[in-house]
DNA sequence: TTTAAAGAGGATATATTTATCCCTTTTGCA
DNA sequence: TGCAAAAGGGATAAATATATCCTCTTTAAA
């Protein structure tokens, strides 16, 4: 569905938003890393592109690390997927197919068109902030 | 979501079971290439995936090439996809975590749970022959 | 003001996927 | 019986994704 980098980047930004949620804390490459399971020259290449499209914060320099300001928790995993992958792969087309629209549709169209909504609607509708709290029980 | 080579796999056995709703033609690996836009090679070495894992048929010499029989005609998506990709990845968790379960959920389980159930039942519930009734309006 | 910790980022290495090439085997047909 | 058409399949090439390495810059703290 999702390629490690994408999947990566979502782990991480949710998080840095969990944790933010507990209290104002900076985290270092490395300690994501670990704590993800994640190769962590990868990460940082993964930060480094998350930082430049304004989803993660960072600070350089000793004392320094990843952390999210109230901008950035209202970033969206649809915001997320594009900056890693480029696209919104959860919108294309099942088997590829550059055109597959209700007049023109691939053989699996009709049954992917409500999931692909119901994906859509996770995906931008839910902020970073909402699905963090969700995670420590604020909401569901 | 799917490899190319899974999407072709998935498009040329629906194009094999469609033709052989109209008459019981062999299609050539070059025809079946030009016809979906597939680079002719590559078709070729998934073409043998799928033959050996007895999801389509073939007929070498002169006069050769693809067809479905009956029995692949019963043949779900579900079995392309676990020949081509070695996995189910419509099981697989969004975000890769290999443990993600209603006990131990990914921060989107809970939302994925629901359009999973409905990929598993689309491409597992429908047999290739389905489909491609359905593409020629016998069904729906 | 020196030092060490931390991100930034270019260059490179590895793995996987995608695609191609070439030769062999099979088989219908002239 | 020989030729050409077709799949089978091993080896290789190209592209992309994944991962690592090394150096530079920034910055807090000793």
């Amino acid at each position: 569905m999702f390629s490690n980098a994408t999947k990566y980047a979502i782990r991480t930004v949710l998080l840095l938003a969990s944790k933010s949620k507990i209290k104002n804390k900076n985290y270092i490459a490395s300690d994501i890393a670990s704590e993800l399971d994640i190769p962590q020259p990868f990460l940082s290449k993964i930060l480094q592109k998350l930082v430049r499209a304004k989803i993660v914060s960072s600070s350089k320099g000793r004392g320094g690390g990843f952390y999210l300001t109230k901008a950035n928790l209202n970033k969206s995993l649809l915001d997320i997927i594009i900056c890693i992958e480029g696209v919104n792969v959860l919108n294309e087309c099942l088997l590829g197919q550059p055109t597959c629209s209700d007049e023109h549709p691939c053989p699996l169209h009709h049954y992917y068109k409500d999931v692909k909504k119901d994906l859509q609607k996770v995906i931008s509708d839910f902020s970073v902030e909402n699905l963090a709290d969700e995670m420590f029980g604020v909401i569901g």
